[in-house]
DNA sequence: GAAAAAAAATAAGATAGTTTAAGAATTGAA
DNA sequence: TTCAATTCTTAAACTATCTTATTTTTTTTC
């Protein structure tokens, strides 16, 4: 199991020594994804956060008349789960699938826990995790209020180049919160210009 | 200093020894705020978060051509502040102001950075205050990217029922990010029923 | 490398939400 | 208590975005 790439992620953080590693390694499962495998899916139960290694998923949420809207991506060296219901031990909300074959590390809610008890530091990480989710999601929550359709797809074309590169219009336009057609008339404008 | 309600408020998630709310406590500045007064203004510096004893305030964001988004509400018992810019030392993103007379307890970003260290169970006070921040944002968002305004409308005033009583219907249409005479409509709407 | 499947583009008609403007109702400050 | 200021309502014209349907292009699979 190759975990270079997480304690790098932690490391960037607290420092840990090495019987902490090990001990979080002894914690943690892999996970290979193909194209398209879910990890999670909506109103199943959700034990588990996930580190990417490598790939790119997808968190999702379809509403009662199957509208898709995109909560999330995340790529290589994200964290990510359906946050609520992980943390609550409720049934998942979204679902996540991977959008490219993934490479991750899953983090059992118990482990987790166990985690906060043991290496007390592991607070402080997790507490910079969720400062960093709350004001992008905050930050994301701003853009979406004030700007219109086409200033939002720029600020998500600006903001993570790599994802727009990997994913269908169909998901950017999903992300947005408008329709493909949409998206893609908006496109067109752009190239005329 | 009236610190009862905050230590309540601490206290739902760890547990504070005398001399550790003493310590806390010495860390304190207070402010009683008139209803309009501003806390924060955007593009001031942001040293404090706020945590609100009583009263009812608000966060919004002014965009360039004057549109007003209100990012958040902050009743009794909440803490605010524009937490990204807090965090990063960065000019305020957005305005805070007394919709309701308030009075608020200031704790600067020094004094936090030292309650981390010194009282290391802070982190996870800390980290659990971050979570909910950050849940209560994401649903948000799922519900902004998959409702029509009406059913943004009435889940507002399902879930913040006091804070629909305390303030303007102009504010809760920029809560909701429509104009005050589309949320004026439907409301008729729903008289009509 | 060809057939099948999925995604993207295009376009016309429909709708949710905005803009502007004016009058009615509330509220706050003196 | 009154007056000025603000907020709320109403309505018509306008615009951003959606819906539906069809065609073209790209991607996946066998």
């Amino acid at each position: 199991m190759n975990t270079d790439q997480l304690f790098k992620n932690i490391n960037k953080h607290i420092s840990l020594s090495a019987v902490e590693e090990s001990h979080i390694r002894s914690l943690l499962a892999e996970k290979h994804l193909s194209r398209n495998d879910y990890i999670l899916k909506q109103g199943e139960a959700c034990p588990f956060i996930y580190f990417v290694n490598s790939g790119l998923l997808r968190a999702f949420f379809l509403n009662p008349s199957g509208k898709d809207n995109t909560v999330m991506f995340a790529l290589r060296d994200w964290w990510i789960t359906d946050m609520h219901c992980f943390l609550n031990g409720l049934p998942a909300m979204v679902n996540i699938q991977a959008v490219k074959p993934c490479h991750v590390l899953c983090l059992s809610k118990a482990s987790l826990d166990s985690l906060f008890e043991d290496i007390p530091k592991f607070n402080r990480f997790f507490r910079i995790l969720m400062q960093n989710a709350y004001c992008r999601e905050q930050l994301r929550m701003i853009q979406n209020l004030s700007l219109p359709a086409k200033d939002r797809y720029e600020g998500f074309l600006t903001k993570y180049p790599q994802i727009a590169n990997m994913v269908t219009l169909k998901q950017i336009a999903s992300y947005l919160g408008i329709t493909p057609e949409f998206l893609s008339s908006i496109r067109n404008q752009k190239k005329g210009k």
